[in-house]
DNA sequence: TGGCCAACTTACCAAGAGGTGGCTACTTAC
DNA sequence: GTAAGTAGCCACCTCTTGGTAAGTTGGCCA
């Protein structure tokens, strides 16, 4: 089974295709939908606001965006600064971890947004192909 | 930015922060958690039998192996080829389109890999600070 | 005749995702 | 006095996701 070593720096040894595995876990976790997009605006605008997010990820409840960033806070992909101002103002930013991830995530929107007249075509395809069988 | 030629030629600009966007839909799609793994398994094994896919993919169960691979294939990802052979055997594998999703997939699996241990201090910090705060 | 294989399909059911709306505390503006 | 704005939390309720398990098709072998 997938050899662990914590916190003494040793090298862990994970299978993505082994259920349980903790990689797998993280992996579903960015690949969630609105972890995805909340990180993608992080990258590109840089340190935001709730609202600032909320209104600029469309679609978005308050609830899942509340959800959403307490995920990637406690996983170390995003900071969260409360500043005791009057209205109070909270602020989220890009950990230097989450930095890293910009990378892979952007390769993996921009080939969605190139390749979604591709996919839509298939489907059209697909779906005639499954009528005239039918 | 986003600006894709149709078949019809005409320029399609879609924004993923849009509700409804069919990018954001695609985007959602191939980052479920089945998906990523099973276009994984076939991008490094290459052409596979429905039996392998399942048991290299621990813990998928057949319905959802039946439901990814279709929505894969419906999508153009996946080909599936049925061999009218005396047990059915049916084969899939990455089209050309799934091809060049294979290095954007790999780049998330690699990050996944790779920062999980840190992942996973992170969320034993938060928990410990949360814990004390309580 | 009866059962077996692959690759499903279907029915059923529990768990969880996720939306809505109300509540909070605090202060400034009307 | 009251409305508005910020950044949420909580309870409630619904709809979807996804697991289990059993059925199916169709030649073939004993």
């Amino acid at each position: 089974m997938p050899a662990v070593e914590t916190v003494t720096g040793a090298t862990a040894s994970w299978d993505l295709y082994e259920r349980g595995c903790p990689s797998r876990d993280l992996l579903d976790r960015i690949g969630d939908k609105w972890s995805i997009l909340v990180l993608g605006e992080l990258g590109e605008h840089g340190r935001s606001r709730f609202t600032e997010l909320r209104n600029r990820v469309s679609g978005v409840s308050e609830k899942m965006l509340t959800q959403t960033l307490r995920a990637l806070e406690s996983d170390g992909l995003v900071l969260r600064t409360v500043h005791a101002t009057v209205p109070v103002r909270v602020e989220y930013e890009l950990t230097d971890l989450g930095q890293t991830l910009r990378a892979p995530l952007r390769a993996l929107t921009e080939w969605s947004l190139q390749h979604t007249d591709e996919v839509l075509a298939a489907r059209a395809a697909y779906a005639a192909r499954a009528e005239h069988g039918a």
